[in-house]
DNA sequence: TGAGAAATAT
DNA sequence: AATATTTCTC
């Protein structure tokens, strides 16, 4: 089963580009490493304008237990796909919903926090690095106090032991921030 | 205004 | 339990 230890970005392509990234180092990313991005994009010339991730939102006004799906709309995870995802049928103007963070969410939004740094891993940036369509800053702020207090959670007890996340959604992330790793200048 | 944390609500 | 919302502080 292929696998073992997938750490290859294959959204990397939905990643934001360049003219996107830009804007972003004006102050929110240290020159070096949004210089790194530039490289990397750059020569990466990668198609995939801006892969849009959506929620799966469904509106549900009362929402107390019991809950039935009658929309034809098949409810499919942004994760393990590609792009596609809620771009086919998927048209926004959706209500607010309960976010459902799927694992490619996590992905986003772990990666983001990576990317950004521990520096500027701040709602604002994540959400911009993420571009993710109807995301909300408070909504990677509502989940950044998930995850940080994961992590404590996780450094508390021991630091190398679990690695697994006691979810559904299974936050395994690995703790390299990535191959490029530019955070260099001290 | 924006972020972080805790309490709190659904 | 997971996510949202609110409250308070910086």
């Amino acid at each position: 089963m292929g696998g073992g230890c997938d750490r290859v970005l294959e959204w990397e392509a939905g990643l934001p580009t360049a003219a996107e990234l830009t804007p972003l180092s004006h102050q929110l990313i240290p020159r070096a490493l949004a210089a790194a991005f530039r490289i990397e994009l750059a020569g990466a010339s990668s198609d995939s304008p801006t892969s849009h991730l959506s929620f799966p939102c469904d509106d549900d006004d009362d929402g107390e237990e019991d809950e039935e799906e009658e929309e034809g709309e098949p409810e499919e995870n942004a994760a393990t796909r590609g792009g596609g995802g809620g771009g086919g049928g998927g048209k926004a103007g959706n209500k607010k919903a309960r976010m459902v963070w799927t694992a490619e969410l996590h992905r986003r939004f772990i990666d983001a926090v990576a990317r950004l740094g521990d520096r500027a891993a701040v709602p604002k940036a994540i959400v911009q690095v993420m571009n993710v369509e109807g995301i909300t800053r408070e909504h990677v702020a509502s989940h950044l106090q998930k995850y940080r207090v994961y992590l404590k959670r996780t450094r508390a007890t021991n630091g190398s032991v679990p690695p697994l996340m006691p979810t559904t959604h299974g936050f395994t992330f690995s703790p390299q921030p990535s191959s490029d790793t530019s955070n260099r200048g001290g």
